[in-house]
DNA sequence: TTGTACGCGTTATCAA
DNA sequence: TTGATAACGCGTACAA
């Protein structure tokens, strides 16, 4: 067996009481014993039992990631390095780790998070699965468990912590900046339009149209499942109009590299005849051809204020309710063209 | 508190260590009683508490994941979430969990490492970083700690369980590839020359061009540490050459992704003045333009055959080092051209 | 087949 | 300022 407190506090002749009272640095140990003590540390190459610790103090220092799963598409979107970096730098400042759910389908991801909570293996979780899963959120409710979205709840929302972009804001700069390029006809090409991510950019993007004074129509909304098969039907439609958009607001990076490939295909050339404005600016945002204009929306620091905020509240259970707003900027590329009055 | 074997026990009128049993499903209790002990859990709404149980048993069912520090390039490399949805699935399947190092740094990865390992908070480590830290690993070898590498350790190679593609034939198969499509000036372009990857890969492609007959020139192989900058000038040295290469090896879609935009500045046509074989074939290979031809090395099973070979382990600890080596497979879409012969 | 009693390595309470 | 001692919740020899 490794070496326990025990050793340690015989080694330095005091109590295992006195030993743990060094490791917590607790101030009414005279400066003599903690030295001593941690001289038989050193010389025993002692380290903590995190278990132990954790059965006795309640508290484990993890914080448990609800991913999507495996099998979603989104789990493949570079998102995800990115959150997780802000998340581990947050969490690794605080000392917290990192343990993630390994659910494939939302049922099994569901019972993950009860075995987390449960089974008291994590501190406090993070729900990154933008697909708002009413019965994790539910059950989190229940249990008084703290937790945090990354996104926004598309329910309860005032009662429940979450980091977020001013995605309404940011949509209807961007399309804005469209209009300024004299565009006039702007199709939305989103993601699933049950999520609150997607709707506060339609309505964002509809916004803007209405204070030009356009009108806001249908056959320009488009919600492509992914990249590929469905977006390609769903271009197809929208280029088959009447009057077909001379730009696109595009959600998402990874959908947007999908646009690219099939204008591609059709032979029509982006920015010259088809602007696109992207979201997320991702690293391969400035690698496609032509490099994209995109909203970047701080994904590191959405990672890293929910991991930051989510410990405040576990360790202060007081901590109110906080709603995050993460700032964006548009990073304009070459993706766009001035639309020549006709 | 919550509900406890102990509260259990009172209620099904049998002893904790009962409980324990019937939880452990032991097959010397009787029918009866377990299912008493069980309607009992479900009455009380009973789940096992993890912490306890892994202090107790002295196993955390938890799977350490020594990840690049998210600082790396390579952090944000698709192959990422790739191999995390391997390692998810196996570790499911085995209802083990999975957890993280956070550390930005290879000192504080090292740290967060022997945190793991001391704090007895995993019980085995999978090595993701390809670069292969050879601290950590006599660190772990010296503990005698159960842990796997994805890819091939520089060192005590038949001391080491590790899972990996057979990269040397690969890059073999990849030039002899492009040596059938006429291709005689293949220029190699690699990541960092230190890693045993692109070592391997490197002694493939000098195979094949010394099978054909070719000569080997070192002005051919390139390594950029990552796309851009570097990147851009290394191309730049390869194009200005006498005799400047008609075909191009990368060993990594990403980089690939930045040499397609550099030849698309520079004006050379991929396909029709450069061919290109990548390495890796994640999604975005098939949404460049033009869609590359590249080697899936099946990052999936890396990550799961990794899982579950360390579980074979941690469970059983006389199981012998082992060597995998996942199959890969050239997926051919359009990045190259048959070289018409002079 | 089941119960008793102790141990896992800490933290925390209460005395001293 | 420090030391006993009792938790924390569970697993497991050993007994019965």
């Amino acid at each position: 067996m490794a070496i326990t407190i025990k050793d340690v506090a015989k080694l330095a002749n005091v109590a295992p009481s006195t030993v743990s009272r060094v490791i917590a640095d607790n101030p009414r140990i005279s400066q003599k014993t903690k030295e001593r003590v941690r001289k038989a540390m050193k010389e025993l190459g002692y380290h903590p039992n995190v278990i132990a610790r954790s059965l006795a103090s309640q508290s484990t220092k993890v914080l448990g990631l609800v991913m999507p799963g495996s099998a979603d598409v989104t789990f493949q979107n570079p998102f995800f390095p990115n959150v997780l970096r802000g998340l581990s730098e947050s969490a690794h400042e605080k000392n917290y780790a990192l343990q993630m759910t390994t659910g494939k389908t939302d049922d099994e991801i569901y019972q993950d998070v009860i075995q987390m909570v449960h089974g008291r293996r994590v501190d406090g979780l993070v729900l990154l699965n933008s697909k708002v899963d009413d019965k994790i959120i539910k059950f989190l409710r229940s249990q008084n468990f703290p937790f945090i979205i990354i996104g926004k709840p598309y329910k309860y929302e005032a009662e429940i912590s979450y980091v977020d972009n001013d995605n309404f804001r940011a949509a209807k700069e961007v399309t804005e900046y469209l209009l300024s390029l004299n565009h006039k006809r702007i199709a939305f090409i989103g993601g699933n339009r049950d999520l609150v991510l997607t709707i506060d950019r339609i309505l964002g993007y509809e916004k803007a149209l209405r204070e030009a004074g356009l009108e806001f129509r249908d056959s320009y909304i488009v919600h492509a499942e992914f990249l590929e098969q469905g977006g390609r039907e769903a271009m197809d439609e929208l280029l088959r109009l009447d009057e077909p958009p001379t730009a696109l607001v595009v959600t998402d990076d990874l959908m947007t590299l999908g646009v690219l490939h099939m204008l591609d295909e059709m032979g029509i050339s982006v920015a010259k005849q088809m602007s696109i404005v992207s979201f997320n600016n991702v690293y391969l945002a400035q690698m496609t051809q032509p490099p994209l204009t995109s909203v970047d929306i701080n994904i590191f620091s959405l990672g890293y204020e929910a991991a930051k905020n989510l410990i405040l509240k576990i360790e202060n259970p007081k901590e109110p309710i906080k709603r995050i707003i993460i700032p964006h900027q548009l990073v304009i590329r070459s993706s766009c063209e001035k639309l020549e009055r006709k």
